[in-house]
DNA sequence: TATGAATGAGCATTCATTCAT
DNA sequence: GATGAATGAATGCTCATTCAT
């Protein structure tokens, strides 16, 4: 699994074969398939666990943010997010290499579900401090924006005019902007 | 060019090789490798076609909303990208179906650069009207936050609690909120 | 398909890979994948061909043995299915070669009942000649009893004390004794 | 051994494979090899104690009729060879899974071979019963013929026109009238 | 110019056999 | 002696690419 998972991340989908994973994880094609049945199940086993991580990461954050403000909480969302990049772009390519798998398509819509459903509960339990919003359509917007960006960062767009630390503090904005009561002055 | 596109939307990468290109074309491979080096550049034409195409829709959005307010603008830009949804899976199809190719890469940052680029120009032209910010960080941001919801839509997640429009008008709240001068009380 | 059958006869089940088959019919491996679906699908047709060269071959007999008494067809039945021998001997390895295979051993049995059918029906034509027998069950008796010697050979017996001429002029033998009306003195 | 019968009873020849064996024998992969040098060996040492088991009741066969008339003894060969049709189909299908084997060829020839013996020792002890034959080919074209049935009924040819009962009684014919001094009217 | 049969390297997977524990 | 994880050659099959017609 780490393997693969490291292949994915430095050679892409192209070099992603079982002779090559059983290599770079130093052992033989056959012991690979002691361990698990076909490709797709190595796919699979590092897209849970990837996911499992992700997910407890974010769930984690729940619990820290818990009484901070909404200012404070974006801020720790975003920052989350942006040091699960590596880890979130591993996912992003396992969906990808294999896009036709139903199982893998399932996994990929559990996770984007979960990592939303953080996003939703720690609106809902600022909904005082927030202007008034559906917590699952703002949710599915915060989090899509900041992937949106993760996903740019991944294909290769490396912004000339700007460090990674403007880019998160300007989603900081964003994300403030768009859950602050009353925007009018 | 056509075929491909075809195959990669309605059967997936999967089904993306060179024998199917051409039968779907009605034509011979052979006549398929007399117009293309390789597989790659079938893609890498089908990839600059629809980024061009793409590239004078949103030019043409330039001039179209020249005149209009920050507030209509931003409606018309986000309504324009969830217009050219299927263009752009596609584009992002072919990107994952060789994500290793430097050639797509290097064509992908362009289309990116761009599509920011047109945003990037439409918020230079009402700088008085927005908050102070550098248009190329907030075209940035604002491209790919949209982006991020196209990903989305496209990889089969399907939310239940809200219609494509409501994700629209939901959007513009996001990115007008954003560019707003002055949002505090 | 021949090269197949080649292999087959020559060189033993264990040798029948589609590398090999492609080898000795001096084509690529591809090649061989352009006309046949897989393996199966080779040995199937090769299964279906010398059936029914073996069925058309049987069903001569039938015309051919019309007029003849009792004697002298079975004496033709038993030369026509050592003369096949070859080619039957090839059906039953197909058949071994994948006797988990559904359709191969529909195959076999639709030939075996085919030329089953044959013996049947030229016991019919002349019952008059014979002992009252069910034809079904006789025809299947000396099919297979013929059947017994042709597989014996082929699986390496070679008796020392007798010549295939032996062989056969005793297998008539035991089949007209077989069929003919009294036995006893 | 046991194990190794079982499977390929059951299961058939594409489930017969090393670790397969292990399993059902409830014993480890390495426990075999340190009891069997090779696969082979293991189907080699089945086919000889099965072969062993099918001669000495076979010999026995040969106690048991010493005294009965050719009608009776013939009766007899036949049951017990109807009798132990499993253990037969089972050598069959050894020999059919390494069919290249030279060991396990020379042990089918020699299993025939002694098998054709018994028969032949019964047809000379007989022979002022019988009309004058060689006994060495009569008892091959006898065997042989009733293998022939049995390798039909084992290849899955299920005649629905006659019992199991009907067709060895049958055969009893089709030897004794085989054997018979004058069938002449 | 168009065709499509032919090619063969490459991939996923299996299984007989070994050997450190 | 027993174990079973590890091995890797071998197999069935795919598909980008070529080239004789």
């Amino acid at each position: 699994m780490d393997a693969a998972g490291r292949i994915l991340l430095n050679e892409g989908i192209g070099a992603l074969n079982t002779n090559r994973i059983a290599k770079v994880a130093g052992v033989s094609v056959g012991s690979l398939y002691q361990y698990f049945p076909n490709k797709e199940a190595v796919l699979g086993a590092l897209a849970e666990r990837e996911g499992i991580e992700l997910r407890s990461k974010f769930e984690g954050l729940l619990r820290l943010t818990e009484d901070m403000p909404v200012e404070q909480f974006v801020d720790q969302v975003i920052h989350a997010m942006f040091a699960m990049r590596e880890r979130n772009a591993l996912l992003i390519r396992v969906a990808d290499a294999h896009s036709g798998d139903p199982g893998l398509l399932q996994q990929r819509v559990a996770l984007a579900e979960s990592l939303r459903d953080v996003v939703r509960r720690l609106i809902q339990r600022r909904s005082p401090e927030t202007r008034p919003v559906d917590a699952d359509v703002a949710s599915f917007v915060i989090v899509h924006a900041i992937q949106g960006q993760l996903a740019a960062l991944d294909q290769g767009l490396q912004p000339w005019f700007m460090e990674r630390e403007e880019l998160v503090a300007e989603l900081v904005i964003l994300v403030q902007r768009y859950l602050r009561p009353h925007p009018e002055p």
